[in-house]
DNA sequence: AAAAACAACTTGTAAATACAAGTTAAAAAA
DNA sequence: TTTTTTAACTTGTATTTACAAGTTGTTTTT
């Protein structure tokens, strides 16, 4: 019944109260000591959560202190922007499926190398226009190799999170990545959609996401508007 | 004598025979049992070196298999943590200091919150040009607070790491941080420093480095000339 | 009153141990 | 020969225990 491991469970305890506000921005959480009182787990099993919770950036941990709460700002997928006037996090965000998910072969010139299982399957394309204060701001490309995803064509992502489905429906988990990061001139449409001004440049990400399935990677080509907002990273 | 952990020595062991070619990419390390055996260490502690691999994009571990080497990309890597001379590799990377380092006060609107020891501390400044294969692709400007470092305005940084010279002669070492990034429209002094082509937009990053040292944080902004090359990043 | 020493916290590192779960190749059965 | 089972690996999770080291507030000493 229990497949998710102690640690996972405090981990997403933890992350919860972070992103809800039990905790403010600076609070210490509770030590090591009374997370395994209160969990009863034993002191490795709740730092091997709190690590992840570092990793995730949601805390920093000092020692003879304790961990302090981080509240990173609002993200998309995993990666995180920030608006750059304000620094509060980001109030609204819609999604526009410009392509709804259509079954295709692999493009030519693709980027990456796929494995012979993923270069068989055949790939999920689709395309989408995420906006934050009704602005568009991210326009990004997607391919997934065709395994593991029954009726996804079906499927409305109006809104939705595309990690968000893939958890929830087919237990497909991000673990990780890689990307490539460019200043580029916009094409003309990309102006278009992204209602660039004048001489303004975008950020051009190319990434692979590693999941918890083997021989399922996710490519994503995006395009970013960077002139009211920034990409915002931990490391 | 011996101030550095073990699970940090087996780190740098691991590392420098990744990088310098000891495995091929694709390759298993040694499993943990063996690493347990060779370098009289335990299971957790090993791990514990693995698991800063990972963070680091240089291994990948499959349950059941092993560690499999990664070795990183060409690119430049300064979206992890190890500094861009060591991974472009010292052979085509050359530093020009445009400003030797200068005690200054915190510049006005300074983007990031400085803590107290920090502010009155004052910073020393000083700013770069590095080049990959004779071209310029790199512009940095630099702040960090003017304590722990005795003599570092007389210090040779022609083309060398500033990380290393922290490591290696003030003991700091870099442990994380945050980053924002844009693409913006370059001035004419960067399009002359760069050697941009005209239309050609710069990658701009500003980061905050976290060091061991408590209140002592780098703070970067970085021009990067994204034409031939990309920032690269694993998470 | 100020400084030093101490005690009671905190996280960091490390050992020894156990079992679960995924992978692989050899051995046994069909 | 082909398929199935098994055994021997691998990493993943977890407990228990111990001491080191940084932080903070209290107590003692000066």
């Amino acid at each position: 019944m229990d497949n998710i491991p102690q640690y996972r469970k405090l981990y997403e305890i933890l992350r919860k109260h972070i992103i809800k506000g039990v905790y403010a921005e600076g609070d210490l959480l509770p030590s090591e000591n009374e997370l395994c009182a209160v969990h009863e787990m034993t002191r490795p099993t709740v730092r091997h959560a709190l690590e992840t919770l570092v990793k995730d950036g949601l805390i920093t941990k000092k020692q003879g202190k304790g961990s302090i709460v981080r509240k990173p700002s609002q993200n998309i997928g995993i990666l995180s922007i920030a608006g750059t006037a304000s620094a509060v996090g980001v109030r609204y965000l819609k999604t526009d499926i410009l392509q709804k998910p259509v079954i295709k072969t692999w493009p030519e010139n693709f980027p990456f190398e796929l494995s012979e299982l993923e270069q068989e399957s055949g790939c999920i394309y689709m395309e989408r226009l995420r906006y934050v204060d009704d602005e568009p701001v991210f326009y990004d490309i997607n391919h997934l190799p065709n395994i593991f995803l029954p009726r996804i064509t079906q499927r409305s992502f109006e809104n939705k999170s595309l990690f968000e489905i893939l958890r929830k429906h087919y237990q497909i988990e991000i673990q990780g990545g890689e990307q490539q990061l460019k200043a580029v001139k916009p094409t003309v449409q990309l102006r278009q959609l992204l209602h660039l001004k004048p001489g303004q440049p975008v950020l051009y990400i190319e990434r692979k996401l590693h999941t918890n399935k083997p021989d399922f990677n996710i490519y994503s080509t995006i395009y970013f508007n960077s002139d009211k907002h920034a990409i915002f990273g931990n490391f």
